[in-house]
DNA sequence: TCTGGGGTCCTAGGACCC
DNA sequence: TCTGGGGTCCTAGGACCC
């Protein structure tokens, strides 16, 4: 058996967390650039705001019923997510992260240990709730597919008080008929349409289905894997995270500007900005880099015809996690895709390729006085920010331009609330 | 005026190799 | 006239996820 546990609307979760009078009102978060909504209060869902649209386009009805906003607090939210990842940790021995909000339990030969599930689940449920504050459900099946389905159900029926467990045949079919074929994880827009075009409607249908068909209609391996899940068996099993932390297979610091760009120094003070910012990624998870790709994108919304975007990638000649080589790559890069008159809206910078750190230093014959000198050197300069704070010390092409307080390509954030957990100036302070 | 960011996995097709 | 049968590696693009 596997669990998933979801945190319900996370980041509103975390929000309110710290504003209890924000409980019972519509709460929504907004993304980078206060551009979208990311999240949102089960009563502003009621209002029929959805799912990533643009604020612009509902302030309206936002204004009309007092909405409370936020711009997005990722310094809070990841360190929430950590606290109610570090205690699901403590009581199986096997989990695995699978986003901020959401991780899989392996519960396999553990009933004899724990006790019934269900009880178990309701406990943990109970708990992190009283440590964290955030609400969570979970959904108990045979398969992670059906365990994502099992989650959407406990969400989306009080009577089951947050959990909810397919443990008999008769469940889990009751369970498949209850699902619209798009809530089936794995199953998104262009599949959805795809399937209605052949009358399935219902997980239930798509269950029925042999896996040569899925093979054939939904992505090859993926889509015989996702029909079979939905059968109950297994065919997807735990990847435990590491001492409660993810491992990247690429790392990525991309953003839309603030306001359109058309001068190269801002923009390379962007791409210089996220390069350094991508750079600690690397080397805060152990690993080195062998391609960097650098791109930059026009408005994508507008008249003109794509492409919008154009990008380079780069192989470097050497595994590193060096920002000061990987900001000379970033720079060649850009150069290499700039067009003089144009306007740009975002930019960003893409590590792939990536390698265990250190790996790649075997390889010499000698020790290399100055790769070691540089190692240290960005371990130091890691820990100076650390400890005093992101961007203390940083790079000269990432710095702002003489006399700027704020950068040209900084975004929105109108709506900011403070990083409570992980900044001492930030600290709640409470007034008898 | 205003439209997010960060990931994963898979397939197909071309280049190249023996 | 007739033109094999594997492999591997790489890239681009598609689809999906939160």
């Amino acid at each position: 058996m596997y669990a998933l546990v979801d945190c319900n609307n996370f980041y509103v979760s975390c929000e309110r967390a710290f504003q209890p009078q924000l409980e019972g009102k519509p709460v929504v978060v907004l993304s980078n650039n206060d551009g979208c909504l990311i999240s949102r209060s089960a009563e502003a869902k009621a209002l029929g705001l959805k799912m990533g649209e643009p604020y612009f386009q509902v302030k309206p009805l936002v204004q009309q019923h007092a909405v409370r906003m936020f711009s997005s607090n990722y310094a809070l939210y990841g360190d929430m997510s950590g606290r109610v990842m570090h205690y699901l940790s403590s009581v199986v021995p096997e989990v695995e992260i699978y986003s901020i909000d959401e991780c899989f339990l392996d519960l396999h030969g553990m009933e004899p240990y724990l006790g019934p599930l269900a009880e178990q689940a309701a406990g943990w449920r109970h708990e992190v709730r009283r440590r964290t504050h955030i609400p969570v459900c979970i959904g108990i099946a045979p398969t992670k597919t059906l365990a994502k389905l099992a989650n959407r159900l406990a969400k989306k029926s009080p009577t089951m008080e947050g959990v909810c467990y397919l443990d008999t045949d008769g469940r889990r079919q009751w369970a498949l008929a209850q699902t619209p074929v798009e809530d089936v994880w794995g199953i998104g827009g262009q599949y959805a349409h795809k399937l209605y075009a052949q009358g399935i409607r219902t997980a239930a249908q798509l269950a029925g289905q042999s896996e040569a068909w899925a093979r054939k209609q939904l992505g090859g391996v993926v889509g015989a894997r996702l029909v079979r899940e939905l059968q109950g068996t297994p065919c997807q099993g735990l990847q435990p995270s590491e001492d409660g932390t993810l491992s990247r297979k690429s790392i990525a610091c991309t953003r839309t500007f603030g306001q359109p760009l058309s001068a190269f120094a801002d923009v390379l003070g962007a791409v210089a900005h996220f390069a350094s910012k991508a750079a600690e990624k690397l080397r805060r998870q152990g690993s080195a880099a062998n391609v960097l790709t650098v791109f930059i994108s026009k408005n994508r919304f507008g008249t003109e015809p794509p492409p919008h975007t154009r990008s380079v990638v780069l192989t470097l000649p050497t595994g590193t996690s060096d920002t000061i080589e990987l900001l000379r790559h970033a720079r060649a890069a850009l150069k290499r895709i700039w067009e003089p008159g144009a306007v740009y809206r975002k930019a960003g910078v893409v590590l792939d390729g990536l390698e265990t750190a250190g790996q790649q230093q075997l390889l010499l014959f000698e020790p290399n006085e100055q790769a070691e000198r540089r190692a240290k050197l960005m371990a130091d300069l890691d820990k100076v920010n650390q400890r005093f704070g992101a961007g203390k010390v940083k790079f000269a092409t990432a710095q702002l331009p003489k006399g700027e307080y704020t950068a040209p390509w900084a975004g929105q954030h109108q709506w900011q609330t403070p990083a409570y957990t992980t900044c001492w100036e930030d600290l709640l302070c409470i007034r008898a």
